[in-house]
DNA sequence: TGAATATATGAACAAATGCTCATATATTCG
DNA sequence: CGAATATATGAGCATTTGTTCATATATTCA
């Protein structure tokens, strides 16, 4: 069966559009689930976690972070930038090298819960 | 300057190799980052966020979730095949229906967490 | 000011990702 | 059993993503 979107739809039971309708004004708006899964993608990447662990222990330069993770600096910074946008880091300019860090304690506590679930399985 | 593994590393200051070894060392293995990754990459798309929160509030049948989300059901049912591969949620089926839901409630926290972030900005 | 150093960034490219389409599998019911 | 229905899945394709390479910008210091 095809409803008034042109979607199929399961027609044995009334109670499925009940359902169905409910769950379709209980979501969110497009835009907040955007963001959010925006936020998650900058958790999505090994690269990008290490980083966060490595400013978790301690403020560092872009070199630095290149050199514990065995990496380019340039690639470093490509990824600095995008876990910036998501506010997760800020930086300070010290002389010629710029210092990152984190921006508040979300990142240890999002990492925290997902590591729950992770010890759980 | 470059350094053993052939890594360009800040040379201005002793400290930093402190600092570059420090963090190296209380790296997580990788074998844990990229779990925490993988788990974290299911929740960094639109389409999959929109299934955790339909399943959030209701049991549901893959057609019913499709007509939800005003989508196929080919693409609901490959997601629902990654979301499941992370064991956050779970299926039983129902006669000639598979029932989705959520496996327990990591997903509402660790959601929880990143839009308390997000409210913050 | 000009050389050296730290960081940022744009283009290019390979790999991963999400959807569609066609089709396979599984279950129910006549 | 065979038709109908619900779900799963493989191939193909367009988009996104992460890295590299070359180079630009910014700051220090002689």
């Amino acid at each position: 069966m095809i409803d008034k979107h042109g979607i199929e739809v399961c027609d044995t039971q009334e109670t499925h559009f009940d359902k169905v309708s409910f769950v379709r004004d209980s979501m969110p708006p497009e835009d907040e689930l955007f963001d959010l899964a925006e936020l998650f993608k900058i958790f999505g990447d090994t690269t990008r976690m290490k980083i966060l662990y490595a400013l978790f222990e301690s403020e560092m330069c872009v070199c630095d972070i290149a050199a514990a993770l065995d990496m380019t600096q340039s690639a470093i910074s490509h990824q600095l930038r995008i876990i910036k946008s998501a506010r997760l880091i800020k930086s300070r300019r010290l002389g010629r090298t710029i210092l990152y860090s984190l921006a508040d304690d979300h990142v240890a506590t999002i990492i925290g819960m997902a590591k729950e679930h992770l010890e759980e399985l």
